[in-house]
Parts: structure tokens; sequence; C-alpha cells
DNA sequence: GCGATTAATTTCAATTTGCGAAATAAAAAA
DNA sequence: TTTTTTATTTCGCAAATTGAAATTAATCGC
């Protein structure tokens, strides 16, 4: 291999990185992933969308059916009209299974699905409220494992993959966790060390990004090619998908809405930080306050959570210190969804996560007040979205992962989207 | 045409919408456009570079070499090693010419470039300083295409597109000017108006995306796949490239950094909004101070501009008001600038625009300040450049358009980057 | 019920694209 | 001068796609 330097006498102009999608999947698996994602199409849809001729719709779906990747739908169309009736294709979910897990404080989840994505079981696993040494975590993982296999009537042998959403920040390139709240160490290699228990690969990323991977893949956000999703659980998160794609950012630390700042030496982070959105949001944001507004209850008693809950049911029921808190929470939500809003112009934001129960995190006062800090010039509105969704759909995108990298090596060979 | 609705009856998985990149540029092209960026490339370089073969290039390069897009470097190759010596190809420049202008409030600027992206020749025309009408408009941008071509000896007929960056908002599907804080009116389809005055395709695109444009062609940025531009000119704005793409986001209307909200009920913005970054960082934000602080001068006589540079300068000379009122708005910029970083995590952000001449917007305080903002769990800084580029630069980022689509035209046919 | 019409799919013969391997070219090194 | 090295070209070949025509399977009009 001989590197020796371009000739480079003139400088030349554009962009001089190619960027990624720098080979589009094989037509071959362009046509699987259509099919999947459709459900079920005829070989016409097929040539329509993909903008190719009939007869190389022809030859790659009977090569696909002969893999035993695709078969032609038995049950005859519902009523056609003239001409031919097309005959539906539909993806073989037989041919693989992958799990999907999402790890927590409280309790680890997992599901099983097939290749077209179906789920076939769910498992949860509830865990000790502390963190973790890396042993005990992959002796989780793998128990759960065994555990939804066992709920689908499967053996491990039958799956191809798995995909594990962790809170914490992965490091994509080495596949390492550079930091996770569920363990005592950090830089850990989860994968490696699963590989020697479990007989497939091990896909980890954050749990933010698998929920936003749940979206494009199984929920609103199939149909926006762009579009965030914004989690409140511990902290604050978000996710991006842009152009189908998980956007992860350079450094792949995750995309930090939680700590922009939205106050100039606003309250303290646990950042250490002045003024961050998650100053504001966070639990220990609304549980410093709870001591001040509900003085006459036993509040030193209760952990975080259950304080939440009992500052919540105060609220709801008209204490208005209680209420107060959540308020000025869901305003400066307000003001962090504006926010995005004004920086990356989405379609569509959904906000996630746990916290989500307390209604005053997606109330009509704050769309609407976002919506207002968003009214500049001529600007359309944002669709909003507040889902109340459990970690079932975190692992659940948690799979998606597991089912791409899939793909990729049993249909086409190539790299692909997400 | 037949539409009738896809066999559904599974709904499947994954995103539904194709993204963009649905097809890659033929290699034909991409071949044109690496030579372009190197400015002088060997086919061995770009067999390498490409990823294909010896024999695609050599019959790739014959073909555009007898098209007329390329050709052989005469001069002989430096020092070589060993073996045949390479022979460099570049594009041949004068195959096709473009315009880029830039419009604004002071001055329009033009320049003229070769299909390699060079600039032959460049053009100012000076103007009052007040909103016109379209065909007043139509008649300056013409005057002064007529300009930079005389300017380089050459003709209209030589011209094959233009593109102009204007100071308002595009909407990039229709063509037409939404809204531009140089007209009149709104709405403006000065594309289809200008092509009935000139011989050639007019590309619009608002200046702030053309300035990014230009990082990416032709400054820093070409290097990176992502990075931002913050502009500080009359308002706060921002361009983006993700993927060396420019991202324009859903609806347009660009990426609006100047109003984000960095303070809850902080000032208020000439949007209406109160708490926008650039209520903090405007001309408007400083001058309104500047009656305040300098009270003893006349300050009521001079225009914003002039009033501008008088507080300026007064801060520099020590006067302490006056800088107070500087460094605020760098401190305010620090936190804007943190919450990009927060929210993209890009490699790098370049901040340009006119108001750079105030080295209070760049100065170490407000890049330390901003990094002291980020320092979160192991993120990695952020590299921040300043650039204090005049409007030709902007204006030759205006050619880039043009210079993409003539390229698409000339030697692809189908769509391809920015 | 029967041909006409319509639409989906397949067949088949190009055509195009890109590649591997061998050949050729042009220089430096021995 | 011969060998070695690297760049480029030549020459089929193999794979991927396509257009056009043929085939299939339905509905429609009568």
């Amino acid at each position: 291999m001989n590197y020796s330097s371009n000739i480079r006498t003139k400088s030349g102009c554009g962009p001089l990185l190619a960027g990624d999608s720098a080979r589009l999947p094989a037509l071959r698996q362009q046509v699987f992933e259509y099919v999947r994602s459709s459900g079920h199409a005829a070989r016409a849809d097929i040539t329509r969308e993909l903008n190719i001729s009939g007869a190389s719709t022809t030859s790659l779906t009977a090569d696909l059916i002969a893999s035993g990747f695709l078969r032609e739908v038995d049950e005859p169309d519902r009523e056609h009209g003239r001409g031919r009736p097309r005959v539906a294709l539909e993806v073989v979910p037989d041919s693989s299974y992958v799990i999907g897990i999402k790890l927590s404080f409280k309790q680890h989840s997992a599901v099983l699905c097939d290749f077209a994505g179906n789920v076939l079981a769910t498992a949860i696993l509830p865990t000790k409220n502390k963190r973790s040494s890396e042993d005990v975590l992959i002796e989780q993982i793998i128990a759960l494992c065994h555990r939804v296999i066992k709920a689908a009537g499967m053996s491990e042998q039958d799956i191809a993959a798995v995909g594990v959403g962790i809170p914490g920040i992965v490091d994509q390139a080495s596949g390492r966790i550079r930091w996770c709240s569920l363990l005592q160490d950090t830089n850990v290699d989860l994968a490696s060390s699963f590989a020697t228990k479990f007989n497939a690969p091990l896909f980890l990323d954050n749990d933010t990004n698998m929920l936003t991977l749940a979206e494009l893949w199984f929920g609103v956000g199939r149909d926006k090619t762009d579009f965030a999703v914004v989690t409140i659980e511990n902290g604050v998160g978000m996710g991006l998908v842009l152009n189908n794609r998980l956007y992860r950012g350079t450094h792949g630390v995750g995309l930090e809405l939680g700590h922009t700042k939205v106050q100039l030496d606003g309250a303290l982070c646990r950042c250490g930080q002045r003024g961050c959105l998650e100053a504001y949001l966070g639990d220990y944001a609304l549980t410093r306050e709870a001591g001040t507004a509900l003085d006459h209850e036993d509040t030193t008693q209760k952990d975080n959570e259950e304080l939440l809950d009992l500052l919540f049911e105060k609220a709801k029921s008209g204490h208005e210190a209680a209420e107060t808190i959540f308020r000025r929470a869901g305003r400066y939500l307000s003001v962090g969804l504006s926010n995005v809003v004004q920086l990356f112009d989405p379609p569509l934001i959904i906000i996630s996560g746990d916290r989500m129960r307390f209604d005053y995190f997606h109330s009509d006062e704050v769309l609407a007040e976002m919506q207002k800090l968003t009214l500049s010039n001529s600007r359309q509105p944002c669709q909003i979205e507040a889902h109340t969704w459990d970690d079932v759909v975190w692992a659940r995108g948690a799979t998606v992962p597991a089912l791409v990298a899939l793909t990729d090596r049993l249909i086409g060979g190539l790299g692909t989207q997400t």
C-alpha cells in the first residue's frame, strides 16, 4: 500500500472527506428492506417505489424467495380492480430471531423479535437499586436472555443477535461503555465479555438512542425522515434522527439537551454547572424543593422516587406549592423544546420517558407556551407528541441495531443505514 | 400512474420514507468531483480513494477528458520515486463559468468563478440603505453581474449559472423568497423574474447558508463532514453541515440560533419574545444600552452602525460602561455556543460575520467560558474558529449551488450532494 | 359465457457497468 | 543495460439492470 501524498499543487475546492452513504446497499437488500418496512408489498409496489424495472424486481424477489428471506402471501388479495391481481410478498419471520434489552435501575426488560420485527415474547428482571460490577451485569443480561427465550419456547441457538440499551455513554467506535450509571467501573467492554458466555453478538447503545430507534422503526417516527425524541427520566436526554439515521454527534457523548443552558447563572445542576435545563426538570430539581413545599409531611423517610410521587399526588389534589414546582418545571421544558425547534427545525418532537406520567410535563400549557416561544418569522408550528411508553418499547428499540446488523450480514454485505 | 394503496395488512417495521441519497451520483461524476476537490489528482489516486479498479479509472477519465471536463497536467511531476510517473489530472477550468452574489444593505458583492472554483474577478455595487422593490433588486443584480463579467473580460453568454445569497428566508421547494430584509414585498419569485432578463438560471439561498457552503467548499470546513457556522451580523444566524450536506431543517426557515432562549423572561428581542440570544448580541441589543453608557456624547445624531463603532472605540480605550456592554454580549455568546455544542456535538464551530470585528466576540474569555459551560461528563472540547471574512467570501459561497447544479447537469444527470 | 381490456408478472435479449489479469509504459536502481 | 517498480491501458468477462414483448389472470361490457 502506497500512501504517497496525492499530487496537490493546486488545492481544489469542495469537501475533501467522503460522506458516509459512500456506498448504497445492494438493490437486493433495498428490496428486502422495502418489503419489511411495508409489511406486505407486491412486486408492482417494489418496482414503483424503488424506481427499478419490473424485470429487476422479478429476479431480485425470486432470489430472495429462493434464499428463504421472502415469501408470497397466500391470502387472496381483497377486492382488486381490473387486471391480473398483484401478489403480496412478506418477510419470512422465522428466518432469524433477535433479542432487545433495556437496562435500568429498577428492572431490566427484554423482548424477543423475529426477523420481521414482530414481538414474540417479553420478560422482566427486577434488580436491586444499586451499581453493580461488570460480571454481575453480564449475568443479569444472560439470565434475562434465557428468560425471554424460554418464554418464546425457543433455545439459545435460535438467537442471531442481541441489542442492549444502557443509561450511559457508549463509544460506538470501540464498542466500550465509557460510563454507565449501573456500573461501578468505567470503560467496560461488555460486548466482548458477553461474547464468551452467549452465542450471539451484542450491540450496545445509549438507551435514549434505542428509544429513538424504536420510534423510527415502530412508532410515529416511521413516516418522518427527521425528528427528535426528548426523554425525561432521571435526567433529560435527546435522540435525533436525520435523514432516517440516528445522529450521534462527533464524540458520541450524546445530545445533551439536559445540559443546555436556559438561564445564565441559574439553578445548580448535578453536573456542576448552573442554569442547565436538567437543573429545573430532573428528579433532584423537583425533590430539592419538595422539602420546602411539603414541610408538614415526613419527607425525609422517603427515597427520591417516592417523594416525587407524593409531590405529584399533592399537586394534583390542589396543594399549591407542590403544583408550582411542576408548573415551573413545565415552563422550562417549554423553553428547552423551543430551543430544539429553533436550532433543528424538526417536523416532529416526541417527548417520552418515565416522568411523562407527571402530566404537567405534557400539559396543554407546556405545549402552548413552547409554540409561543417559537412563534417568530413565519415559522410553522412543530408537531409535538407525548408518549408514555413502558420499558418494553425501549427494549424493542434495542432490537433495531441487531436487526440492522443481521440484515446487512444475511442479505447485503455492504454497510447500510442507522 | 396507478397509486392504488399498497397492500398493507400487516404494517411492517422500519422507516417508511426513503432518505435522500436515494441514488448516488454516477461513478463518472464521483471521479470528476474527486479531481475537482483535490485540485490535482493522478489516476492512481482516484483508483485508491474511490475504491474502484484501475480499469474503470482509465475509461472514466478518458471519457471525461474526451468530453472536455478534465485534462492532463503538463508540468512534469516533481521528484517521483521509482516506477512510471503518475500523470496528474485537473478540471478544465474554462469549460464553464458561474457568478456568486451576496446581497446586503450597504453593498452587493459578486465573484465570477470558473468550473474549477477559481475566482476570476470580483465586483462591488454600493447600494442605498433601504428596502427596495423586486424590480429594483433585479436591476441591481443584473448590473452587478455585468460589472463582474466585464471585470473578467467575458460576456453574458459565458455564464452558466448564478447563485445569490440574501438576508432572508428562501423556500427551497418553490424557490420563492418568503421574506427578505432588502425587499418591500414578500413571497417574491426572484429566480423567475431574473430568468427573463439574464441568460442563466438563478439559485437562491439564505446568506448564512451560502457562507456555510463557502466554508465547506473553500474553507476549513473542507476537511470536516460536520460542522456549524455561527454568524453575527444584524442578527445571529447559524448554518449547519451534516454529512457534507447543508442541513436546512424541515421548513427551511433557517436555524435560528439567534432566537433560542438563554434567559427565561430575559431581554426583549425585536422578534417580540424575551430572552432570545439575539436580544443580547444583536446590534440593537448593544446600541440600546449605548445611550446609557455614553450619555455625554451625542449619541442621537448617529445611525446604528456608527453608534456601534463609537461604542467599540470607547470600550477599547477603557470606557468601563462601554466595555461592560461588549463583555456581557460575549458572555451570552458563550452560552449560545455551548448550547450548540451540547445539542449537536460538532467537531468544529466557525464564528463569522461582520461583527467579528468587535474582538470581544472572539476573545479568549468567550472561548474559555464556552468550554467551561460544556465541560461535563468526559466531553471533548469543541474546536472554535473565528473568521473575519469579507463579503466576497460570502459571494464565493453563493457560487456553490450554481457549481453543484451545473456539475449535475453537465457531468451527472442524477441528483447529488448539497 | 365470451371476447375486450387492464394490470401484474415474467421472459429474453441487449446494454451497461465495473472488474481481474495480463500487457504495456516509463521511470529509477542496480 | 538490465532489473525493479509503479502507473496506466487493454481485453475479455461477469454481474447487474433494463426495455420490449410475451404471458398470465383478473374484471367489464355485452
